[in-house]
DNA sequence: ACAAAAGTGTTGTGAATACACCCATGC
DNA sequence: GCATGGGTGTATTCACAACACTTTTGT
């Protein structure tokens, strides 16, 4: 390895990965392709694909998930490098290093993207069953990162529509946790942090259909929490995030 | 996009960079190699290189850790995977997608690997001129990561030798951090952590040639700070962790 | 009237801060 | 003795959890 001969080696082929979650009607929801051919077929999959010559990681990921969920704009949403999948044996067709991204994203339309995507659908994020690849690892990271993520910043408002209640924020919370939260405590928390969220002066809506019209709000410019807002101490917490060694890693091929 | 036909693309180099701290006499050091060609001779780089063929990236990242700083051992060296670095232009050369890693480590030897690296060195964080490739903003990352999980988890102990004095344990936070602790604050948080660190019984030793002598502890098997010790609130603090688009990225060749 | 959901208030407990103070050692 | 660093105690402040209660809507 001691020069820069490209073709020293047996090709690399570097793809991004895509784990995009929702929270729709309390349920946290992700958005997965149907596989149509071997390996994996029948299975379901995350969507994504090459990245192209001239792109950077970043830039394959939003156009990938622009193409898989039909979506006209894709500028303003979430999108976030969750790490990257490097096991020799994560494709059995070749040597694929799969660059993960983690996207959230507010009331999705139904999917089935302008782009390649032979069935993309949303699929709860509880009871899934094996995903192709090691697709469920990726899927899993990305699920305890966006756990851990909405504990210490603002990034609970990123599956919020532009205006929301405060009960709709919590209930991402909720969702995305697992756990049921108490209200009063949560609005004087939210409230409490500057610019986490702004509300907007006249506006109401009712919710649930009943009960009393609740204020809307918009995201604030804030980022960070400070102090944190945790989750109450329940699960055995994976805490040990991600290690270096033991990362088992697949890709997706979308089209 | 469509098949799989290996060669269907320029091929991309999939290396690993290492940023690799220490804290030695209160100030965090990094090491380094000096580069001596182009692009960037003479510049100071990350250690790295390319990973095999049939190898992940973690563990091309342990091989190189262990020819870069010469030791014997370095299994139980603290190795973590940072993010991926993936600009088209990161490197003149060709293109290169680069996972970074950061390592930890305690009381280093000097370098001198047996390893490939021209002159691989420690040096100070602070003051470090502008470095090869992207590689300052790999290593300021990597500080960044590092200060935060310094915050929730028992990554401290990873710059410690395996008998170390509360005060060097917090020595490690403050030099990391950039700030002053109060020691008996400091102190009563560590010990009310269940598993962060363990009394060494009858040990003792002193530390700065005078003073009490001060009781010897081992990293317990905790990995997680419940409640987190934060640092007090002072820097503007990034805060917003890595985004997607703007990742500028480098790689470098050590060899 | 009742249910449902938003919103307010209060109170007790625990944690973090900011200190003052004592102990052991080298010089 | 004094400087240096380890170790203990304590009071104030602050944040949070828990829970009772009021308000506004639809049925």
């Amino acid at each position: 390895m001691e020069g820069y001969d490209k073709y020293a080696f047996e090709p690399f082929a570097v793809t991004v990965d895509l784990a995009v979650f929702t929270v729709r009607a309390g349920v946290l929801q992700a958005l997965l392709i149907e596989r149509g051919q071997e390996p994996f077929a029948g299975h379901w999959a995350l969507p994504g694909g090459f990245v192209l010559p001239d792109e950077s990681a970043g830039t394959a990921a939003r156009r990938e998930l622009a193409e898989e969920t039909g979506l006209a704009d894709v500028s303003g949403l979430h999108l976030e490098q969750l790490r990257t999948y490097s096991e020799p044996d994560r494709d059995p067709r070749m040597r694929v290093v799969s660059v993960a991204y983690t996207a959230l994203l507010p009331d999705p339309p139904e999917p089935r993207g302008g782009g390649d995507a032979a069935s993309a659908r949303w699929l709860p994020y509880d009871g899934l069953g094996p995903l192709a690849f090691d697709h469920d690892r990726i899927l899993a990271d990305a699920h305890e990162r966006v756990g851990a993520k909405l504990e210490y910043t603002c990034l609970a408002t990123a599956f919020c529509p532009p205006e929301f209640t405060l009960g709709e924020l919590q209930q991402v919370y909720e969702t995305v946790w697992g756990t049921a939260l108490d209200r009063p405590n949560f609005r004087r928390k939210v409230l409490a942090t500057p610019g986490f969220v702004e509300q907007i002066p006249g506006a109401a809506r009712l919710t649930g259909g009943r009960g009393k019209p609740a204020a809307l709000y918009r995201a604030g410019d804030a980022t960070a929490l400070h102090p944190p807002l945790m989750r109450p101490a329940s699960a055995p917490s994976p805490a040990s995030a991600p290690q270096a060694s033991p990362s088992p890693s697949s890709e997706g091929r979308s089209s």
